[in-house]
RNA sequence: GCACCCGUAGCUCAGCUGGAUAGAGUGUCGCCCUCCGAAGGCGAAGGUCACAGGUUCGAAUCCUGUCGGGUGCACCA
């Protein structure tokens, strides 16, 4: 399904020949891809130029050789060599046929590929439930569910995760916030909030729910007793918050992970993982050397329970015990990757905010440490998100009542917007949101104008249908159905098509989920770009009154653009609209 | 001080893991609306890929250094 990955093989086979009896010869930087110009070709290989050294010819004779191979295959239509040593192929018009036939004979599985037996995890939002979901939640929150799709699609079996900070300090604010409430809800004045308390009116509900449940029991008991049954209500309720927020925007995830079940037992899942890395050298009791630059005012030499990771790449050893004897975050981290490796994970994905780029390294090395090297940990970092309307920045300060929520966003723009746009950006890189903008009917708007062109597919189905055209079932279509198709604008576009599976596959090793954005947004390109031609070339429109046997093979083609854009968008979480209102 | 990310057209950004004459949108300029949907279409101009070295058949891409912007740097969560 891959022509990229088909035609590799073929001028590997064509290369095979031409190594001398004997020797062995390292085809692993053999390439095919699509040509940067499409007038050189379909296809073009590199192999030329990467074999020439080895088997001790110069790159342009030795493209020779392997032009001839090609030559000799059935689906090539010509072979020219350029540059220094680019082998460029033009296939034939009936291979591309075939391979529209192809394409539609999979359709929505066009571009999925065979399971690869690997269990990927992806991690990502793990939002503290501390409150509800704030824009800042929304770019990675769409990254990592996209990551999970494409992987999921690709052919690896994923599990999405979701990582609850339940264990820290903070949930005991939450839980005092929380507490407040409940005073409030039985009648007691409570004035202003204090600082370091949350002051969100989000949990009035909370603190009503446990008026109702307890009465007045709670005000009489000491806060460690009252703390952990209002902590454990109160998480259950921003949790529930968090869910809602997340399914407006279509991210589901498989697992909700808490942190405190690994603290749970005795001494826990953590207790457990340090022994383990103990026996394997890991663990030291020792002081850390204090920071560069700037000393922390209180800075003193404190013995700590660490984890060797500069062993396995880390820029620092990293405590796993305070001196209190305690444990760190960081050691419910490492826990916390060990459970995953035992659920059977060989890749742990996890998409942080750019501002955790330091966990980086402390992660992978934190792989090595407890799988030897057999799992590993991928980091994709999202970057900000700056919301603009109009132009204007948009402050983002509650008090002004501007949009600080997840929801609110959602609610103004749409799910899809708010999707695609999350993803027209390098995730590593600032990206600018304009409220304005990803809602306005234009070419400039890549969300309108990807859903624009399926709708158009759709619409051209439509005025098929009132012409009279009947149109074959896709899925069974026969080779003799498609042929016809030949102008220039059709063959690129069946091109374009041609590259979906090999992008899926690169975007998803990749970690990066724009690549099907841009891909999607350079697909509507093309197909709008040929619809146009048909005005000003009648005779290449895709229903012609005239030509009813062209005109569904025509109609083929949109179909099959029509199935990728679905795809893609479904992939990215949009809607593939069949007309825009 | 150290680590990581970034620097590409006037502006906002792609650039397919090292490929050919570096692309798109927007803005500017010039043409075009009796037309399967002009919520546009076609074309042009616009670049020392921050800078300097290096690696090789070949570098925006990899390595080193410099400059400039961002983020993070003891037991916090």
């Amino acid at each position: 399904m891959n022509i990229f990955a088909d035609f590799e093989e073929r001028v590997k086979n064509a290369v095979e020949p031409l190594v001398p009896a004997g020797e062995i010869i390292d085809l692993t930087k053999v390439t095919v891809e699509p040509p940067r110009d499409a007038a050189h070709g379909d296809l073009a290989t590199n192999a030329a130029m990467v074999l020439a050294k080895g088997l001790a010819m110069k790159p342009r004779d030795l493209a020779e050789r392997i032009a001839d191979g090609l030559r000799a295959d059935p689906d090539v239509e010509s072979v020219a060599i350029a540059g220094p040593g680019f082998i460029n192929m033009t296939l034939k018009q009936a291979f591309w046929t075939a391979h529209l036939k192809l394409l539609l004979h999979a359709g929505k599985d066009y571009g999925r590929g065979a399971p690869t037996g690997r269990k990927v995890d992806v991690e990502y939002v793990s939002a503290n439930p501390t409150g509800p979901m704030h824009v800042g939640h929304c770019r990675g929150a769409v990254v990592g569910d996209v990551i999970a799709r494409l992987l999921d699609f690709a052919g690896d079996a994923v599990t999405k995760e979701y990582y609850i900070n339940d264990a820290g300090a903070q949930v005991a604010v939450l839980a005092r916030s929380a507490f407040l409430r409940y005073r409030e809800a039985l009648g007691e004045a409570i004035g202003e909030i204090p600082a370091g308390l949350y002051p969100g009116d989000y949990l009035v509900p909370v603190g009503k729910a446990l008026a109702e449940e307890f009465g007045d029991t709670l005000v009489k008991m000491d806060e460690a007793e009252w703390l952990p049954t209002v902590r454990d209500r109160a998480i259950d309720a921003m949790m529930a918050m968090i869910r809602a927020d997340l399914k407006l925007l279509g991210v589901e995830h498989d697992v909700f992970f808490s942190e405190r079940t690994l603290h749970e037992g005795h001494g826990g899942k953590i207790a457990e993982t340090i022994t383990d890395l103990r026996a394997k050298g890991f663990i030291y009791q020792g002081t850390l050397p204090p920071p560069k630059g700037q000393l922390p005012e209180d800075w003193e030499d404190r013995e700590q329970t660490l984890l060797r990771s500069t062993d396995v790449g880390d820029d620092q050893d990293r405590p796993l015990v305070k001196s209190s004897g305690a444990y760190t975050y960081f050691a419910a981290d490492v826990a916390y990757f060990r459970d995953k490796y035992e659920r059977g994970f060989s890749e742990m994905v996890y998409v942080l905010g750019a501002d955790h780029g330091g966990y980086v390294k402390r992660l992978e090395a934190v792989a090595k440490a407890i799988s030897g090297g057999s799992a590993k940990a991928d980091c994709v970092l999202c970057n900000l998100v700056k919301l603009y309307r109009d132009g204007e920045p948009v402050k983002m300060s509650k008090r002004s009542g501007d949009f600080v929520t997840l929801a609110e966003v959602v609610e103004e723009v749409g799910r899809d917007p708010v999707r695609f746009m999350m993803l027209y950006r390098k995730s590593d890189a600032p990206l600018d949101f304009d409220f304005k903008k990803v809602t306005e009917q234009s070419k400039d708007n890549p969300v309108f104008y990807v859903q624009y062109a399926h709708a158009r597919t759709a619409a051209i189905f439509r005025q098929a249908k009132e012409s009279g055209i009947t149109v074959p079932a896709w899925n069974t279509v026969d080779l003799g159905t498609l042929e016809g198709l030949g102008d220039v604008g059709e063959i690129g576009l069946l091109r374009k098509l041609a590259e979906f599976p090999r992008l899926i596959r690169q975007a998803a090793d990749a970690k990066e989920p724009h690549r099907l954005a841009f891909y999607l947004n350079d697909l509507a390109a093309a197909f709008h770009a040929q619809y146009n031609r048909g005005k000003d070339m009648p005779e290449l429109r895709f229903i012609n009154q005239n030509e009813q046997e062209l005109s569904v093979a025509r109609l083929g083609l949109v179909k099959a653009v029509a199935t990728v854009l679905s795809v893609g968008l479904d992939l990215i979480g949009a809607d593939a609209p069949d007309e825009m209102r």
